[in-house]
DNA sequence: CGCCTGCTTGAAGCGGTTCAATCGGGGTGG
DNA sequence: CCACCCCGATTGAACCGCTTCAAGCAGGCG
């Protein structure tokens, strides 16, 4: 059931049939679903074990007491929650599915003793580790120095790259299943600006909405007009020959 | 020397005379020295060993083409400089030495097997990751959900409060090494509209700045109006209790 | 001395917010 | 089957927080 998890990594790292076993033994033993706008934690809580995003979108989010809200990140299929997060006391934002979402729970014991059971493996995890919080760098970024219209445009494109790694587009289309609220707390806007931003993608024949799918006719232009440049997800297959060094 | 991580790390660990011996051998093999100004890594590069700041500050930013800048991050006496981040193929933003420098290099097969060797410090050094995760969460509400004053207040509270937990406060004042374009470029702001609020902390009876010094004379109001709460710091240490489950 | 860098202040402009109203679609209960 | 409702999308208009442009100023250094 991990194949999202199992296609990101692969994209980066060789991994053995072993590994991929003992990826899918560790998401097998317990499973379960949530429905959408359930939240798995709330600030504050006391961290539960990692869990593994097999099925459906969440959103980290923080707020403040008059509302303002911020969605930090989103966790896609295939995406840790969170490898290590129980050493801390306290969850220092909240986590919310924004799909009808299926978890794996890990047990931390079975990720003892992996670097040197699994070396490949291990690093393949704390790849995932680094690209997570290299891809919180480029929000900060991206709601620190990007226009509105670049913010959004940036965000629809990071979506679509990183639902390709895991195989989950099709052609120019992908998923879209966040509303122009959660857009707006994503990005640092105002739904009305994110509206009028949005309209102006399509107009320019830059975004296709139906439903809770979009499409990016034209993925160049809008990565150019994102300023998206995609290293920071560091999916480019490191080559064979890097390896003998 | 590493007196900072390990002040850092007592906050939240209960290190043994073993732990600490350990830390200071892991910074002693090599450290060398960098003036203000000067780049440790440059985006695009390949990411070197990792590094332990053991005294001075720097900044992770990342910038556009057109000039447009956004500092990411700032790495205190004490931080480390990347435990990992040499898995990855380039570097996704650069860091650059505010003040001079004193770093040390940490070899990264003196981490391997750590967490058998040495499980207390491998948590603590997997929490020291975990909070800098934490922070560039806080940095991404920062940027998109504050407002101009709220902004530069928070980032003066935070800096104040990573200081204090590595002894580096004295009273209500510590270092800030930092010029109004580098507050500017860390809070996404312009220069001078950061000069602006300043004047407005100041006159605030809120901040004073002499030189590269500041002084918070009223840290609980400046934390209420920059709407702070420590929590996302995770400096809280476990109760001696907790320890027994 | 004169220059350069960083700080400071004023004034005008604009990008994005806020307030307010309308619209549309899907679900629900009478 | 339809009336109603509710949530999300949409659009207009006024406002404002922050940026930009422009100038002056202070202090440190060659």
């Amino acid at each position: 059931m991990p194949r999202y998890l199992i296609r990101k990594l692969e994209q980066v790292a060789l991994l053995s049939p072993e590994d991929r076993r003992l990826i899918e033994e560790l998401a097998h033993r317990r499973t379960f679903r949530l429905a959408a706008g359930e939240e798995l934690a709330a600030e504050g809580d006391r961290p539960a074990a990692p869990r593994l995003f097999l099925e459906g979108w969440a959103c980290r989010s923080k707020s403040f007491a008059d509302g303002r809200r911020q969605i930090v990140g989103l966790l896609l299929p295939g995406d840790f929650f969170d490898l290590n997060l129980d050493l801390l006391q306290a969850m220092d934002h909240s986590v919310a599915a924004v799909t009808p979402v299926l978890l794996a729970e890990i047990r931390r014991d079975a990720l003892e003793g992996l670097a040197e059971r699994r070396p490949a493996l291990a690093r393949a995890l704390a790849w995932d580790t680094l690209v997570q919080a290299s891809i919180q760098r480029e929000w900060t970024l991206n709601v620190g120095r990007r226009t509105a219209l670049e913010r959004v445009a940036h965000l629809l494109c990071e979506i679509f790259r990183r639902l390709e790694a895991v195989g989950l587009t099709e052609g120019a289309a992908c998923e879209l299943p966040l509303n122009q609220t959660e857009l707006a707390d994503a990005t640092g806007l105002s739904v009305v600006h994110v509206n009028r931003v949005l309209r102006r993608l399509r107009i320019a024949g830059l975004l296709r909405l139906r439903g809770r799918q979009m499409e990016l006719p034209d993925l160049p232009a809008l990565n150019r007009l994102a300023l998206f440049s995609p290293g920071y997800l560091h999916l480019a297959r490191p080559k064979p020959e890097a390896s003998i060094r």
